[in-house]
DNA sequence: TTATTATATCGTAATATTGCAATATAATAA
DNA sequence: TTATTATATTGCAATATTACGATATAATAA
């Protein structure tokens, strides 16, 4: 095998994991941190600040738009990406959720 | 090449990844989802409660382990699994950090 | 029109992940 | 001691990810 088994788990837990898995790699964790740098959304030189070929760059860009993570908008030759801010809050929820559910059973 | 290049990145940016990468499948996810529905951190039959052979899962737990996101103590024969709290908190902060940066600058 | 600039896609090699059968280990029970 | 039970490790095949050179696309500039 290989593939990981997806349809054995619910529609939620594939969700979240998507959303974790945008997040698994440090350049795009570095992606996300140099957008909050940013003074406003529009950007288009993400590929200047990270270590990494152009190509590579934007395949990791393409991952966390599929992944609901970032919104990207063509600003005539370049694109304005940011941060997705209901993608952000299903994350907040999720800890918060977490936590609470823990505050009442556990160690 | 096809490694990733962590060492082109922080070691922050990496640890948040390796984070991330411990939560980026649905049976770890589904395993978070478990060790909160039980009313204790005594455990023992997450094989069980899984769609996956038992060496499949204990794999998902190693990595869930090495990553910090839950604690094991031995209980006879049994493993206690439960979350670690302080890892959470990691989560949490990252996110509000995220939620607070984006207030002051964006969309 | 032909550059130029910014980003995306293709193709592919190197590496990592996933899943499980088989087997090992380690604690308790008989 | 020899089961039994719970979990871990090994080995390996199938699949996914990562990275980048080459190339394509798409918008503006000359």
């Amino acid at each position: 095998m290989g593939a990981s088994k997806s349809d054995s788990f619910s529609e939620k837990q594939n969700e979240l994991a998507v959303m974790f898995k945008a997040l698994s790699h440090p350049a795009r964790v570095a992606i996300i941190e140099y957008l909050l740098t940013v003074d406003t959304c529009i950007c288009g030189d993400i590929v200047n600040e990270l270590p990494l070929a152009q190509p590579t760059v934007s395949q990791h860009l393409k991952e966390l738009k599929n992944a609901n993570i970032i919104k990207g908008n063509i600003e005539g030759t370049a694109i304005c990406y940011c941060i997705n801010t209901e993608t952000l809050q299903k994350f907040e929820d999720y800890f918060s959720a977490i936590s609470s559910k823990l505050k009442l059973k556990c160690c």
